[in-house]
RNA sequence: CGGGGUGUAGCGCAGCCCGGUUAGCGCACCUGCUUUGGGAGCAGGGGGUCGAAGGUUCGAAUCCUUUCACCCCGACCA
């Protein structure tokens, strides 16, 4: 492994291409557009999945696995639906492989032809809610809380590691219910489920609100999103959470009775976040030495560096710290032990770059005197510590770390969020400096297109807490309709 | 699909213009010894159909033709 990664300064993209390629969370893969998740990226991919699906399960859904492929037919059911995938469908449309002429390869046995073709799932409304039509007959079905953890296939033009992959892992919700309200209700509830996980977990903070019409999910009434910035200061959609009013209903006639006998299309919502939080965790916390993972989702919250010279020394490390360690992870502090042959200073920047929270050092020095050299990766302090301290102080410090990782990423975005008086200012404010605007606007599509053709910054969210009473639009000049935020994003 | 670029060891590259020993360098890898508190040193070693096919030539990584692949920039997007 060469030294370093491109500074953060130089050039954003590759530094973030260069870190999550050194860490060993993914590499690409032999097709192009689609990554291979590393053990390391796949260990953190984990800690937030488990955590979410927790929340998921306190919630009162229940998971099941619906299949990869989907009849192309199915697509075709909503009109909106089809619009927005429609350009990006892998499609199956033979079953078999041959021998070719030259014996040399294979090739598709064109005899194999489907009678109807088959689309990978770039999302699962429309298998699901064939599915939610044989299962929905009374209001007692109602409501049906479905959660599936799947990968899905999008066919895009340009893709980045996690951020956007051909293929990628996710959860999907997909809930039917009685009524408009509860959808809405249900909507929302998992916004803030999603809107604590990456506050809690990823130390990631997030604005919560609507998405316009025109980035809003094909098929929706509406689309509610949690919104981050990345340390770039562009703007990352974290997680999204639909309420699809009758939409799917009408499609796929899924209809029950009421208790009156009468019968009625159900209310729908989706919902999803996918490894792109993996991404997001490395730009918000990623500084030009590598990761900085919050402790909570961490694979490991602690490495143990230690030197010696001879086996003997190892022996006496081993001893100095048994208690210790087994004690830290009998309270479920995930430590991790070096013993491999690399120098100490390989170690350190190699767990550097790797963003494991706390490092212990661990010599003769510090056993002749009863202590270890504690580093922080967040802040970079080192310290000596008594051993004996270390196994009520790491957990208060993985927590400390936790929280102040995330009031450095509040920070940040609050240092990066302004609000613009004229268009101007508006259009230099992107230029210059990117970040967050927070403005009025007219409400209308053709307002939103200009703006985002002149400047590529586009309407993140318009935020819950908005408050467009006395603003003017920034680029009409016509009274608001909402306060949004406007931003370049990925 | 439009514009630009690159294919030489696992990775990153030089060599090509101007054809000529055994195709070279850095990193990584293997062995040994010495090392180990911020990316260790020395010595030795393994690894190549020079993207593919055809041609010119006594001789091609180098020149010509064809072809394939990939990357970057634009229109789409969790």
């Amino acid at each position: 492994m060469s030294k370093g990664i491109t500074s953060q300064k130089h050039d954003y993209a590759a530094w973030y291409t260069d870190l999550v390629v050194k860490a060993k969370l993914a590499d690409y893969s032999p097709v192009r557009g689609s990554m291979v998740i590393r053990p390391y990226g796949f260990a953190l991919w984990e800690n937030l999945r488990d955590a979410l699906d927790k929340m998921i399960k306190d919630t009162g859904h229940v998971n099941a696995y619906f299949p990869l492929f989907i009849p192309k037919s199915f697509l075709s059911k909503e009109a909106e639906h089809v619009e927005g995938f429609a350009k990006e469908c892998a499609v199956v449309t033979h079953h078999r492989l041959r021998t070719s002429k030259d014996g040399k390869g294979v090739e598709v046995d064109p005899t194999s032809k489907l009678e109807e073709e088959l689309i990978v799932r770039p999302t699962s409304e429309t298998i699901i809610w064939s599915m939610y039509k044989k299962w929905i007959n009374s209001y007692r079905d109602l409501p049906l809380l479905i959660n599936q953890w799947a990968n899905v296939v999008r066919w895009e033009m340009r893709t980045r590691l996690f951020l956007r992959t051909s293929e990628f892992l996710w959860q999907e919700g997909h809930t039917a219910h009685a009524t408009a309200e509860e959808a809405k209700k249900e909507a929302l509830k998992m916004l803030d489920v999603y809107r604590q996980l990456a506050e809690d977990y990823l130390a990631v903070p997030v604005l919560t609100g609507l998405k316009s019409e025109s980035e809003k999910f094909a098929g929706a009434e509406h689309t509610y999103c949690i919104e981050a910035m990345m340390g770039d200061k562009r703007a990352l959609q974290a997680g999204t959470s639909h309420d699809l009013g009758q939409n799917f209903a009408k499609a796929f006639e899924v209809t029950y009775q009421t208790k009156d006998n009468k019968e009625e299309l159900v209310y729908a919502t989706s919902w999803g976040v996918s490894t792109r939080l993996v991404g997001a965790v490395v730009m918000t916390h990623g500084d030009n030495k590598g990761l900085r993972l919050p402790p909570n989702i961490a694979p490991t919250q602690v490495v143990v560096i230690p030197i010696t010279r001879t086996d003997e020394d190892r022996a006496n490390v081993e001893n100095y710290l048994e208690s210790t360690l087994s004690e830290l992870k009998k309270n479920g502090v995930r430590v991790h032990v070096d013993w491999t042959d690399s120098s100490p200073g390989f170690k350190f920047n190699e767990w550097e770059m790797k963003g494991v929270p706390i490092r212990l050092e661990v010599g003769p020095r510090d056993m002749k005197s009863g202590n270890v050299v504690l580093a922080r990766r967040d802040t970079g302090e080192k310290s000596i510590v008594d051993v004996a301290t270390l196994t009520a102080l790491i957990p208060k410090m993985l927590d400390a770390i936790q929280s102040e990782l995330f009031e450095q990423a509040k920070t940040f975005r609050k240092a990066n969020t302004h609000t613009a008086s004229s268009y101007t200012e508006f259009k230099d404010m992107i230029k210059n400096h990117g970040g967050f605007i927070r403005c009025g606007w007219d409400g209308t599509a053709e307002t939103e297109t200009a703006i985002k053709e002149e400047t590529k910054a586009t309407i993140r969210v318009i935020p819950f807490d908005e408050s467009p009473d006395n603003l003017t639009c920034i680029y009409s000049g016509k009274p608001a309709k909402h306060e949004v935020i406007f931003a370049k994003a990925y």
